[in-house]
This record gives C-alpha cells, structure tokens and sequence, in this order.
DNA sequence: ACCTGAACACCGTTCAAGT
DNA sequence: ACCTGAACACCGTTCAAGT
C-alpha cells in the first residue's frame, strides 16, 4: 500500500493516541508507517501541515446538527458528540484550538450547528447561542482531558483521596472533595448534562416557545 | 543579582509573550537571563518543573473572590479577570490546563470562587455553579486567545471580511460573517458578558433570592 | 555552592543522491 | 515520481570539570 496524505494522518493519530501529542514526531509517524522520515516530505508539505490535518481528522468525527429535528435535541446529540469524540482523542481539543486556521471539517461543523440554532432563533440570538456552547463544551471537555486520571469510571471518589492531603487551608475545596466527591454522589456526565441543561434553558427562553423538546 | 527560582519563572513569561510558548526552551530562558542552560538546573529541578512554575505565575494573578461582597458582582469581576489576564498571556491557559497537578496559587483561587458560592448555594450547587463558570470562561478564552488576530480592536470587521471568501458551502457562516461582523455590531467582550449573564441569571434562580446585584 | 562546557539522544527540515 | 541518507541547527538533560 503505497504512502499517502490519509494514511499518514490515520498514523499520526494512532501515535498521539498511544503516547499523547509530544510523542507525534516527523520520525515516529515514519516508524509507525515503516518508512523513513524524509518520505513524509512528499505528501504533506511540513509538520504543521500534519497538525493541521490532525485537527480536521478529529473535527471529522462530530456530531453535525440537522435542520429537520428540534434544535435542543440537536445541540445535545452534538455536545454529547464533541465530549466523546474529545475524551478518546484527548489530544483532539488542543489540536483544533492551537491551529490559526479552521479546517474544513470544522467549518462545516459550525455551519451545521449555526444553521440548526437559526431555524429558531434569529441571528444575533444564534451567535449569542452558538458562543456560549462552543464556550462551555470546550471548557467543560478541557478541564475534563486533563485530569489525572480516566473520569467517567468511577474514579471521582478516588481522586477526593488523593487530594484531600494536601488541603489544609483550603476549606471550600475539601469540603467538596470530602461531602461530595468521595461519596460517590459526584459525576462527570452529570455535571456535563447539568450544565448543559441550564444554558440550553436559558436560550429556550428567548424562543418564545414552550418547554417542549427537554431532556431529562 | 543571582539567579532564582522566581527570576527564571519571570524570564520564562517574558520569552513565552514575546515568542509564544514553544519558543521557551532551557536555553532560550538562559539567554534571557546571560547565563548558560545549565546554570537553571541548579534552582529548577527540571523544564517541566519550569512550566510548573510558569502556571502558577499566571494563576497567582487572578482575581479572588471576597465573601463579604455579593457573590454575583465577585463572578463577574473573577470572569472579566481570568479574560483579561489570559488574554495578556495567550500560553496561560494552555499552560495550567495541561499541568497534571494544580499549583497553590490555583488552588487557592478556586476554594475563593467555591468559598462565594457557598455564601449562597448549597454544596451541590455551588458544585455545579462552580463548573459551569469554568467551563464557559475557559472555553471562551481559548477560543477567543486562539484567533489569528487581537480581538478586542474592532478588528471583527476585517476577520469576516477574510474568512467570507472561503465560504462557499456554508451559508450560514456566510451570512453571520456579513450580516453580523461586518457590519461592526459584533463584538467579543459583549458576547462574553451576554454569555456570562445568561449562566449567572440561570444560577440565581437557584438561590431563591431575587435579582438584585444584577450587572448590567 | 553555584556556574559551565562538552557530550548524548533527540527534534524539524534541506539537499543531493539513489531507484 | 517516490523514497532515502547524511547533514545542519536546534532540543532536554547528564556528567565531569571548573571557581
């Protein structure tokens, strides 16, 4: 199978899966591929191409909105989207982020997720809508791929044992740690959906419309 | 003057906004300080130990919330804080969200932010209150300290004029960047405080008090 | 105790050479 | 047309040597 742009960004994504970001170099890509460096050279022009083509490999795989489905179902399939999509790729967000230039993948994601908002909303209020969801799920799955451990499997209470050591001085946060944390009483998901829950409220009330499509 | 741990972390800062954070290299901040590479080593145990420090130099500027003052007014003035001091320093929030372990100074910040919440909330929604606020701010930041020009300017106008160009196939992009940034009623600091408010009012409802330290 | 220079194993990338 | 090896200017870090 002879090199191309494809399989070496497939290649790319599979190094940064097993060793994280910093280990995606021009020569690990290579060895993964069982070619030498300098063969990369003739199918992406340099390794900020790579990235670039990381990011929208990544930006593939959301969610896209329709616009002939309720547009709060539609922002929660696609938030949900982006948390899982992110988590598995913990590098992916950083990756979209830090590129200056948006890859195709993403824009027509965004201009997916634009045009559900406007099917209710008018357009001031759906770029009010679209910043404040882009905002809190990038926020949200940032703090969330940088944890010290894997959330979502029950780890919550261990992490509050970990940390509770260090606390003194600290009141607020052990008591968070000690009441909330380590009894099991906290999650990840349902904070995500929390969350979620209250700004997609927020928004339904400038619809004019009724509470009709929630959730929960 | 000898060297230190706290003027290397300062020399870092200074190299990391003149150059971004990928120009910081050992030899980079040893420069800065007319020293050799080595002579770092004998006050920082090693680089990682260097980007330790650098986050905690970022969060030790954020503003703490008081708990004798109206725990909307300290959010907002926390929110517009963390905005303006990422802003200055685009690595930060890069830099304390991929250390794998929070620094004091961050630390502290947030059991200031949780200590507010908690003058009004609940634990469990003072939980919530406090991830919400993170998420959105940190979201709104890395998107906003990642774009290929300083916003803040007036500079929304030449950004849509820009990217309008590229936009076939996407017509909902098309018609935000017309008939919203070009036209000069886009602006970032507004949709931050429109997203802010939004959670903030969103929250209050929880705290059975009525609005009355509203911002705007 | 603190600073330094050479050295080692890495980077991204250029360039001339192979097929 | 595609792949490669040597080379260059960088990295972080170790270690032995200087003061």
């Amino acid at each position: 199978m002879p090199l191309s742009r494809a399989r070496i960004i497939a290649a790319a994504a599979r190094v940064a899966d097993r060793g994280g970001l910093d280990s995606v170099s021009m020569r690990t890509v290579a060895k993964e591929l069982d070619v030498e460096a300098m063969s990369l050279y003739h199918h992406v022009t340099n390794k900020d191409a790579l990235l670039d083509g990381l990011a929208d490999w990544v930006a593939a795989q959301f969610y896209r909105p329709k616009t002939d489905v309720g547009w709060r179902v539609e922002m929660t399939k696609r938030a949900n989207s982006l948390r899982a999509v992110l988590s598995s790729h913990p590098w992916g967000l950083g990756m979209i982020e830090s590129r200056s230039n948006a890859g195709d993948a993403l824009l027509r994601h965004h201009d997916a997720v634009l045009g559900s908002l406007l099917t209710v909303f008018p357009l001031r209020m759906a770029a009010h809508a679209f910043s404040i969801l882009d905002a809190y799920i990038y926020g949200f799955v940032l703090t969330e791929v940088n944890l010290p451990f894997a959330p979502g499997e029950g780890h919550e209470n261990e992490m509050a044992e970990q940390l509770v050591p260090d606390m003194a001085g600290l009141p607020h946060l052990r008591r968070m740690a000690t009441e909330l944390m380590a009894t099991g009483e906290y999650s990840f998901t349902a904070e995500f959906e929390a969350g979620l829950d209250l700004i997609l409220d927020g928004l339904e009330r400038h619809t004019g419309g009724s509470r009709s499509e929630g959730t929960s």
